[in-house]
DNA sequence: AATTAAATTGTGTGCGGAAACAATGATTAG
DNA sequence: CTAATCATTGTTTCCGCACACAATTTAATT
């Protein structure tokens, strides 16, 4: 009389010579159940580690769950536009689970801020939310609406670890400063220095990517004695932004550029390949398209990649396994920090998503 | 009358005013279909980009699908015993969906050769077998066998590509050797030296062991003039295995040393910490346990992941999602060359199989 | 035209579990 | 002692699809 595969509740409720529908009250922890039969179902239950077909077990509940997806507005940003190629495979991908999954965008402030927008996504009602909380301070209002309407969320690409989400997909940023300051040291001489730059609207109030910069400096810190390194905040396509480029590479001293914000270094790189200089090693973030270039070119050393396509993508995979099927979300996704060079870009750029 | 989600197979029939039967024999081109209702059909597919809730299909399908997987005898080879790893735990994840995984071993030749053990798999009916077939020519036979009892195989790697796989998944090893060559380059001068060591059993009759050698030698060939280099193909434990060790270490010259096996990397490893000599560049393949304590002691400078157990996983994976779901597999799946130093090891070792 | 065969179409059941619902027995109030 | 209430238990339906089977229509044969 050896099944196959698992027992299902049926089986369970025959060796407990209790109704099925007992067994799913003890199952599911919905009381009414008398401690005899509870004590029945539970021996029987202990002896043979009943894992419930998860399928069927969806299929039963009706599933049709809804998961909205929050990011900046990517605008022209290479960067989020990668984000949401991630989110819309998800889309693809779990649609035919007959979940439904809404993208919303939001700006630095204003009307359409991340608090009012999550104020408008709870409206909608979603069975979770999956969302990149930049802008520390209203992110972190926005997450508090959430936790008071009940909405499991999941949180990708900057963290906000106090307000406890189900769980946060992203990278050690601190690691990734510190891995940054390794390959720009390869080969390089004592008195050398570097340059850290960060471009951005709002790179000032990032705690992200003073965490890189930290990294960083602490890599030259703790293997070299010296430590000749300055960092530049600087705002994309301003005269400040262009004076300093031109002012760094007029410095002969200058050895390494490492370039905290993806979006940028393309920007520099494009300098750096008119000054006709080749001894600055450039180190820039993630497999953007301008990147590539002067990756190919030998312009940028080396990229880190953050992945952000994945993160969206993983992180709304979270979501919906626990909805569906009750999957624990892991409270911590640190994606690798994958180093790329011209020689192994190639087997990057070809691998699939998943 | 908008339904939330996806319509399903009730609505198309009512749509296109047929039974849900004669919609269920269009969808699977079962015939026995007049061409008035067929054309009603296809005109409420196309018009609505019908997706089949794949929960229910394979709950409707009965599934219980048996999946073997069939790897080469672990015994203490780390590298096999990760892919292992991997196994078990697809096994875990697809349990609960009613997929039983049998997982069997072979040796080089014998009883337990790999076209005996096929021979078995195949008597024990399974509805596809995933495997990683070395020993080219035995393999070619036991695929061979899988092909004429239509059992559907995913390989994983070691390709043979003649014998149209559904899918592989593995690296392009060709490039890897010219990655270990670029990394090995990095701030070494011109007349240094390096060795390629490949240590193994069969290894002479590997191709793809060969094909990092040529990815190797070719970065020195295109990218500096000169390539003094020469490769040794060892037994491991052997005394000509110790003797080849001591005569390179004794050689000033030497300036890098390319492990294409993952498990001699160790001792290498060791008999350089031993020699006192800290100018070798060692490179060597994945992160096992014995490798990663000298990767953190900086004997061995780069290691490349091949991530057996990632491979495994993904296998069966792709090979249950083709049974379940009917999800097409990826004809190549090749993985990321991943390069590992010590400052981004631990990004590696925290992140999750998935 | 009647009979049979073939082609086409419709209906019903099951997959395993969730949840609504109905039924039973026990307990209490009137 | 009966009716009402409650705790416990059993039964049924549904989720969306696949597939077997029954029913119907059409074509072929005598």
């Amino acid at each position: 009389m050896k099944r196959e595969g698992n027992l299902r509740i049926k089986d369970i409720a025959r060796l407990a010579g209790v109704s099925e529908g007992t067994v799913d009250r003890v199952l599911h922890n919905r009381g009414n159940v008398s401690d005899s039969s509870y004590a029945k179902v539970n021996e029987v239950l202990n002896k043979i580690n009943y894992k419930p077909n998860l399928i069927a077990r969806s299929l039963g509940r009706g599933l049709k769950k809804k998961v909205a997806v929050l990011i900046i507005e990517p605008k022209d940003d290479p960067y989020w536009n990668a984000a949401y190629t991630g989110i819309i495979q998800a889309k693809d991908e779990w649609q035919q689970y007959g979940v439904t999954i809404d993208t919303y965008f939001y700006l630095h402030d204003g009307e359409a801020s991340i608090e009012n927008v999550v104020r408008r996504i709870i409206t909608s009602n979603p069975d979770g939310v999956v969302l990149a909380p930049l802008f520390h301070i209203q992110a972190l209002h926005a997450v508090e609406a959430l936790k008071e309407n009940q909405i499991p969320y999941v949180l990708f690409n900057a963290n906000i670890p106090e307000s406890e989400p189900l769980g946060f997909i992203g990278q050690n940023l601190y690691q990734s400063g510190k891995l940054a300051g390794f390959l720009c040291s390869l080969g390089q001489h004592q008195d050398d220095c570097y340059a850290i730059l960060s471009v951005g609207e709002d790179t000032k109030e990032s705690v992200y990517l003073m965490e890189k910069e930290r990294g960083f400096r602490e890599f030259y810190m703790s293997n070299f004695s010296h430590h000749d390194i300055n960092s530049y905040v600087l705002e994309m396509g301003t005269p400040g932004f262009y004076d300093c480029i031109e002012y760094l590479l007029s410095d002969r001293k200058l050895k390494g550029i490492y370039v905290t914000t993806s979006n940028a270094t393309p920007m520099i790189a494009e300098k750096i390949c008119h000054s006709k200089r080749r001894d600055i090693r450039l180190i820039g973030y993630d497999l953007l398209e301008d990147n590539l270039k002067y990756l190919e070119e030998g312009i940028i050393s080396f990229l880190i990649s953050q992945n952000p396509k994945k993160q969206a993508f993983r992180g709304i995979g979270y979501m919906v396994n626990y909805l569906l099927f009750n999957k624990e979300v892991p409270r911590l996704d640190l994606f690798p920090l994958e180093i790329i060079t011209q020689h192994n870009v190639d087997s990057y750029i070809d691998s699939t998503v998943h």
